[in-house]
DNA sequence: GTACGATCTCCAGTCACTGGAGAAGCAAGG
DNA sequence: CCTTGCTTCTCCAGTGACTGGAGATCGTAC
């Protein structure tokens, strides 16, 4: 049985995070010692690995909830599990699509800048006018 | 003058918001009615504008708290503009990069699942074991 | 006069933590 | 036995940028 700042270390999730994980129902609450300390079991690190690598990949925590359910349960089929990695993508997707829009809006504003006083800026331009914009749905 | 229903038609930015960003000090009070109500001048558009389009380039508040400021002193130099901008750039490039490691993961998990039990499944294995992920700093 | 829409203030909730205050447990050294 | 110092405990408030609801009031048109 571990103590909550062995666990802390082992899985690479902080003490706060896991008293917060917890409180919210993903890791169910561990036997105390007699002078109430958290215990918790080895395979508690292996959990919040698990939940520590799919927040990495960005799943939200009633993702995660769902995902850990599966874990445990091996026979049960893994469509969810598919389904939810392939929401999680398109989610990517969209992000990334919208964040190089905004890069490239924002590489034209500074190559547009005159860098001098910022009546000639162009970042400062564009911005105080969206039809200055090339993607008007960013 | 426009009241606050008007204001949030003409700049896209929603009444609940223009009384937030007024809360935080990013929108100067405006005059009252009689009866208390909100009474914006016409430059009201034109700032709130401003703030929406920094905004859906993914500028922070207090960024275009500055931004906002310069954009009224066109004769002061636009360095900092220029700096904003260029720091906000480099954000999104560092964001658009792990997100790109993150869809390449879970690509790779997807294609590594056979579709049928969760035993055999890619998706719930390799959140199970971060050592079988290609990058290891996701 | 009354119905309806616009607006008012205040407050709580979102998401996933994060950190501080103040108290208590615990192991080692003197 | 006592102190020192580390770990842990609970509780609560704060983060960013809104968002939405309750309940009251204002303004206008019929």
């Amino acid at each position: 049985m571990l103590p909550i700042g062995r666990l802390a270390r082992e899985s690479g999730v902080k003490i706060p995070t896991i008293r917060y994980y917890e409180s919210i129902g993903l890791l169910p609450e561990p036997a105390r010692s007699e002078g109430n300390r958290r215990l918790y079991p080895v395979e508690a690190v292996r959990r919040l690995k698990f939940i520590r690598h799919a927040r990495e990949l960005g799943f939200e925590i009633d993702a995660i909830r769902r995902l850990a359910q599966m874990a445990q349960h091996p026979a049960d089929p893994c469509c969810e599990a598919d389904l939810l990695a392939r929401e999680r993508l398109a989610e990517i997707e969209d992000k990334i699509a919208k964040l190089a829009a905004q890069r490239d809006e924002l590489l034209r504003m500074i190559g547009e800048c005159a860098h001098g006083k910022v009546a000639e800026c162009g970042v400062i331009d564009v911005l105080g006018d969206h039809d200055k914009c090339l993607h008007h749905r960013h």
